[in-house]
DNA sequence: ACGGTCACTGTAATCGATTGCACTGCAATC
DNA sequence: GATTGCAGTGCAATCGATTACAGTGACCGT
C-alpha cells in the first residue's frame, strides 16, 4: 500500500498538508493532492488512524450462537441501528465457549469504541477486564453479577414463563416436564427459577426426572426430550426454554413417534420462523429480537455520545404468548399416562 | 490504558525489554516486569503491534445475510476451521446491500490478513478494490467476474437443480414453476441458468408467469409464490432457489390454504434444520455448509501460510437431493388444474 | 591482568497517520 | 510604507508498540 508520504512527495507537499486536505481543509494544491491520491490509489491507514485518534468508528458484538437464528435477530436490529452513526459492526461468535469469549473480548475491546456483548456466564470473568477497560459496554439479554453498573436491555423471562405455565396449568395440565438452559446464563436462570416458583404457586411437583438442565442447543433438547420421556411417569406437557432446544426436542419426538399434542402438549421459549409451518404449528413465547437489538444499538450510541459516563441505564422488554396448536387441553387422567407400546 | 512505557518506569527497564519480555526472550528482570503487568493491568496494544508488523492474527468473513441460516453455519465452519491457527474471526454482514459490502471490504482489508468473501454480485466493484489491496481472498458460494484470479469454494448448483427438476419430471410434472434469487450472483444466476436448460432438456417450456425471478429473501419467496399462484394457468410443482425465500413461499401457500403436495410439489434449495418437521416434510437440494466454510478456511490458511502466492485454487462441493413429502406424482391432468375457489 | 565471548541492555528509528507550533507570504488597513 | 491579520505551510512530536544497532558488564581462559 501506499501511505502519505508518497502522496506527499508526489503533489509536492508535506504530509501534514495531505493530512489536512483528507480532513477537509482547504489547501493551496489540492488539486495535486487529489491527483496524487488518485494516481497511487491512497487509502489512509485506518489502523494509524485509529491509534493516534483512539476511534475507530467501529463496535463490538458479540454472541454466544450465531446460528441461533435469535442471534442473528439481534445483530440485525443492532446493525440497523448502528448504521447512520456511521458505525461499523463487527460481530464475534465466541460459540458457547468461555475461553473465545475471553479472547474476543480482549480483541474487540482493542478494535472498536464500544462493545455489546451478550455473556455465557452471569459470573463471567470478562466482567472484570471490562470493568477495568473502560470501554463502553451494553449487555443484551443477558447480565452479568456485576450487571447494574453497565447498560442492559433484557427481556421479561420471568412473565414469559408464566404466561407459558397458567396456559399448560388452564389445558389441565398437572405433570409439567422442562427443559432449562445452563444456570449460569441468565435467561437459563431466569427461565428456570420462574418455572419452578410457577409450577409451586400452582401446588404442583417439581420432578427432576422430567426437568432437565440442558445446553440451549439442538443436540442437547435432543437428548433431553429421549431422557424425559424414557421417565418412568411421562408429562403431559413440556416447556422448552429456547428456540434450538425447542427443534431438537421436536426432532427427538419426531423419532420417537409421539404425538404432539394428543400425547404431549410443547411450549417453545423463542419463536422460530417456521414456528406457524410446524406439524402442528407451535405455541410459544415471542419476544422482540430486532427490536431489543436496535435498543442496545440505541444505548450504545447514547453512552458513545456523551463525554462523562452517564449512568447505567437498564431496558426491560415484554414478552407474549402466542398460542398455536402444540398445546391442547389434558383430556386423559393426570395419572398412568402411557402409549401402548 | 496502560502502555509499555508505563510498565518499563515500573519495572525499572527500557520498553525494549519490556517488549522482548513480551515476546519470550529472556531478560535478567523477568521478575519485575512480570510483577508490573499484573499491576498495571498491562495489555499491549493491538493496533500498535499490527501498525508495527503488518500482521493483525484475524480474517474477515464477508456475507450478504448472516440470518440466512446457510450463512450462519458457513460461518461456524470457517471459525473451526481458523481457531487452531490463533486466527480471530470477524464477522461483516452487508445484509444485502452492496454500498455496505463495500464500506465492509474496505474496512476489514485494513483489519485483517484475509478475507472470506460471499460477493452480492459477479460483477461487484470490490473485485478491482481487491486485486488491487493484495489481501488474501478466498470466495466462497459466489464467485466473481474475475474470480479466477481468487481462490473459491462453491457448490454443483447445476447438478441439484438437475436432479431437482429431474424428480420432478419422473413425478410426471410437466407444468413446472420456479422461483430464482437475483441473477448477478452466482447461486442466483446458475441455478436459474440450470433451470431454463434443463426445462429445456425436457422439451417444456418455461413459461415466464410462472417463473419468477426474486432477491433470495422470505418476503420476496411470499410475494413470488402469491403471484405465481394468480396466474391464469397454474404449475403443479414447483422450484425454490435458496431456503429463506422456501420459507416465503411455504407462508404463501399455507396462507393461500394451498395444500402440499396435492395441488402443489415443492422443492427448495438448501436444506432446512426443520425442514423435516414440517407439513409436510420438505424435498430438498441439500448441500455442505459447514464443510464448505471449513474448505474455505483452509485454503486462506495455505494462502497466508506461503510468502509468495500460490495459484488460485478452486473447490466444488457435490449436492444431493433429499426426497421427502411435500413431492408427488402428479395424478390429475396436466391442463385446467384450477382448485374449487 | 588482559582479551574475548556471550547474554543482555538501552537508544533511537520505524510503522502511518494527526496536530500543536512557529513561520511564511499575501492582502487589507491605517 | 509599515502594520496587522489571516490562510496556509512544514517541522516535529505523538499514538504504542517492535527491532537494528551499538553498547555494557560478567565471566572465562590464558
Amino acid at each position: 500500500m501506499t501511505n502519505i508520504h508518497d502522496v506527499a512527495q508526489a503533489a509536492g507537499v508535506s504530509t501534514a498538508s495531505v493530512s489536512r486536505y483528507l480532513s477537509g481543509h482547504t489547501i493551496r494544491k489540492a488539486d495535486a493532492v487529489r491527483r496524487a491520491i488518485d494516481e497511487l490509489n491512497f487509502q489512509p491507514s485506518r489502523l494509524a488512524r485509529s491509534l493516534k485518534s483512539g476511534r475507530h468508528h467501529s463496535v463490538g458484538v458479540i454472541v454466544p450462537d450465531i446460528t441461533n437464528p435469535f442471534f442473528a435477530a439481534l445483530v440485525k436490529g443492532i446493525e440497523t441501528e448502528l448504521r447512520p452513526h456511521d458505525l461499523q459492526v463487527i460481530l464475534g461468535n465466541c460459540d458457547e465457549d468461555p475461553e473465545r469469549e475471553e479472547t474476543l473480548v480482549a480483541d474487540l475491546t482493542q478494535r472498536t469504541d464500544g462493545l455489546i456483548l451478550a455473556p455465557l456466564s452471569e459470573n463471567d470473568r470478562v466482567a472484570l477486564a471490562l470493568a477495568k477497560s473502560g470501554t463502553a459496554v451494553v449487555l443484551v439479554d443477558r447480565d452479568l453479577a456485576s450487571g447494574p453498573q453497565f447498560d442492559g436491555v433484557m427481556i421479561d423471562n420471568t412473565s414469559g414463563v408464566q404466561q407459558a405455565i397458567d396456559h399448560l396449568v388452564a389445558l389441565g395440565h398437572t405433570r409439567i416436564a422442562a427443559i432449562s438452559g445452563p444456570l449460569r446464563s441468565t435467561p437459563g436462570r431466569e427461565r428456570h427459577e420462574a418455572l419452578l416458583a410457577r409450577l409451586a404457586h400452582h401446588g404442583l411437583q417439581a420432578d427432576e426426572s422430567i426437568i432437565t438442565i440442558s445446553d440451549f442447543r439442538e443436540a442437547g433438547g435432543y437428548e433431553a426430550m429421549r431422557g424425559i420421556w424414557a421417565a418412568p411417569d411421562r408429562p403431559t406437557a413440556i416447556l422448552v426454554s429456547n428456540n434450538l432446544m425447542t427443534i431438537g426436542a421436536l426432532k427427538a419426538l419426531s423419532d420417537l413417534g409421539v404425538r404432539v399434542p394428543d400425547e404431549l402438549s410443547v411450549v417453545g421459549f423463542d419463536d422460530l420462523s417456521l414456528a406457524a409451518l410446524l406439524d402442528p404449528p407451535l405455541t410459544v413465547i415471542t419476544r422482540p429480537d430486532v427490536a431489543q437489538g436496535a435498543a442496545a444499538g440505541r444505548l450504545l450510541i447514547e453512552r458513545l455520545g456523551s463525554t462523562e459516563a452517564p449512568p447505567a441505564q437498564r431496558i426491560v422488554m415484554p414478552v407474549a404468548l402466542v398460542v398455536r396448536r402444540s398445546t391442547a387441553p389434558h383430556a386423559r387422567s393426570p395419572r398412568k399416562d402411557r402409549t401402548p407400546s
